[in-house]
DNA sequence: AGTTAAACGAGACGGTACGTCTTGTCTTAGG
DNA sequence: CCTAAGACAAGACGTACCGTCTCGTTTAACT
């Protein structure tokens, strides 16, 4: 028996309002001052916590970053039901394109991805916090799209590869375009990539 | 006219060889070192300079960068005719991606990115040295396919935001998967986001 | 009288053996790290103790010094009867050296003594728990050789001042050689203070 | 041949206002603050100086806080020509009394010499910057004295060890009586230290 | 051939954030 | 009430880079 799982580990708990008050101060001063302006010492004040209790949780500012984006991602995307699986994914571009208009999400994104260029542990935090959790919105839009007949059932085996590369289109598609490229996501440019996703993968199931 | 095209500036030239060792030093520091391992002191001394003579040239970390990968960019990068619309994205798209292959590229373009969700100049600075000058192969792209009549050609006014969106797709899709969401790029995955895109774009047109 | 001397204190009594580890646990801490590598939680941890129970004995570092200095004063130091006066404090000069060899008595004594600069309450602490109660030999010896007829007996008034002089000049040159000169007493030494003091005072008693 | 004695260091060379200014802030901090009070970011700050600086040139506290104390040491300590030895001998006492009565001074050379307890390097330093260069009073009392004919000249060999034994019997008289007795040195006390000194020392040659 | 003026190497400078450490208090649960 | 365990606020530690500066030296172009 390893232990009984019941078991409180000795000592005062770790405060849970610290946590939270961690997170929302990193987000403001994220926002505020940007990734290379994001102090940790000036988080921990601003959360009224002292810079231990903020070291004693996340290893740096990469590992709180990727922990404040998830929470925003988890909270904020969502696959709206609009009828048909075009306007469903204009929907979600948009949703996206939302997000990412906030100053703090595209650069704390862009400056974790960056680091984890040479962190294999941030890579994989980064994939389990985010994209893991987030490729479920297609797979939610591929089974409602089939509901209603738009796609056909999976015959067989179910192709992942597929909802990966959607995944990758769309997501690298509004983040390019919002990051690299300086420009704007609107009704028109989201409705256009649905379109264009749409009747590609028509064909991609009728070769 | 304030002065001749051969007017020379008084005193010693600067050296051409520091130019070529600092932005090759940086390559190498990234790559090594990371974005935020990446100090201006660090990539002086390997290029047998001093900071003095750096920061003469560069305002800073970001600028460099950008002009490292701007050189990286203009000599890797191009269109290769492989006989088919679909095969030349599929070849352009491996291309890209042993490109972002090479950390110092892969790390440095998201940092700066980064960076610039702060900066507007750096933004600025971003699209006309990378976005910009690769935007030609998208042109180039759709003008063969044209000759080759596997698209109508352009009928009154040329339509650039399509170029745009098609850019956007492209290179947002290899970005993506290859950073965000650590997967890899292989010819298989090349060739199945060139049919998509091939065939969404047939519709484009048509509607 | 405050109380009856029967009267136990409600709850769960102080543990005696705590007080004596914890006191163990300061020299040892301070033989190996010096005093200012000397950590009370670490000292916490080396007498099996939590830190609460170390502060609810002791104020801090300097206060547990004292005490730990006091302990190891009062039962190390005496007066050997050596049959002169001279000997007498020879001897007790080789017991004191022997006692500041200890590296942990040396450091927590000139530590306390550099802390009480700005601390009167240390001050008076250091002075009851180490000086006046060391005092005594200087007045055990006088009476000794007034005994032997070494020295004359007191006429009428006592002379404390003297007493003083005497302690201040042994415990001075052993101290200040052992610490400040880096020197080492060995008994030529010792018997030649000795003989310069012995001397010396014997005038005094002439004027 | 190794190189020219007169060759510059390359670079900019270090600033002499700045030794200057730490010296002197080092030593108003501890007047104010005490040994533990002593914080090196502040002394910086007094000194209008940034830590690095600070730190290029001494290793720590103990370092700084030797070379501040040499600095008044060097300045303040002589030996007044009083007209005999045992005047001299008491002009110096008080002298010197009069520089630890400066909370500075006894703080600081109480807590080197207690730091100096498990650190080699720096028990030299004390003794070569405070000890060596203060034991020239000594030797200067003494040949004051023979040519006076109040002590007999040298027999062939010099006595070094009776200047040692001298040293720490007036220093370690004072500082004792000061630090650890928490005693004040009058001019009664200082001209009886001296007189006791004196006879000893007459017999130390009649023997 | 000498003069001139900027570029160059070296490295010190004032600053700022880092991540760690220690202090003394507080909050749990258990004896 | 004491105890062990450990989280907490506070703040100094010594290090690393930043971007600027101050030196003395080098180098090409212009007298």
């Amino acid at each position: 028996m390893p232990g009984p799982p019941n078991r409180r580990r000795a000592g005062r708990p770790r405060s849970a309002r610290a946590d939270r008050a961690i997170l929302a101060a990193a987000r403001e001063a994220l926002a505020e001052l940007g990734w290379s302006g994001l102090a940790l010492g000036d988080v921990a004040a601003r959360a009224g916590v002292a810079k231990t209790t903020l070291y004693r949780r996340w290893a740096g500012k990469n590992e709180l970053a990727v922990d404040a984006l998830a929470a925003l991602f988890d909270e904020q995307l969502e696959l709206p039901d609009c009828g048909s699986l075009e306007a469903d994914i204009g929907g979600a571009v948009l949703r996206f394109a939302v997000l990412l208009d906030r100053p703090e999400t595209r650069t704390a994104l862009m400056a974790v991805v960056a680091e984890a260029g040479q962190d294999e542990a941030l890579r994989l935090r980064i994939r389990e916090a985010l994209v893991d959790r987030q490729k479920k919105l297609v797979r939610l839009g591929r089974e409602r799209a089939q509901r209603r007949g738009e796609m056909p059932p999976d015959e067989g085996v179910p192709d992942p590869a597929l909802d990966d590369l959607i995944f990758d289109v769309v997501a690298g598609a509004v983040v390019h375009r919002m990051t690299v490229s300086s420009g704007t996501v609107d009704p028109a440019w989201a409705a256009r990539l649905a379109r264009l996703l749409v009747h590609g993968l028509a064909h991609e199931h009728a070769r």
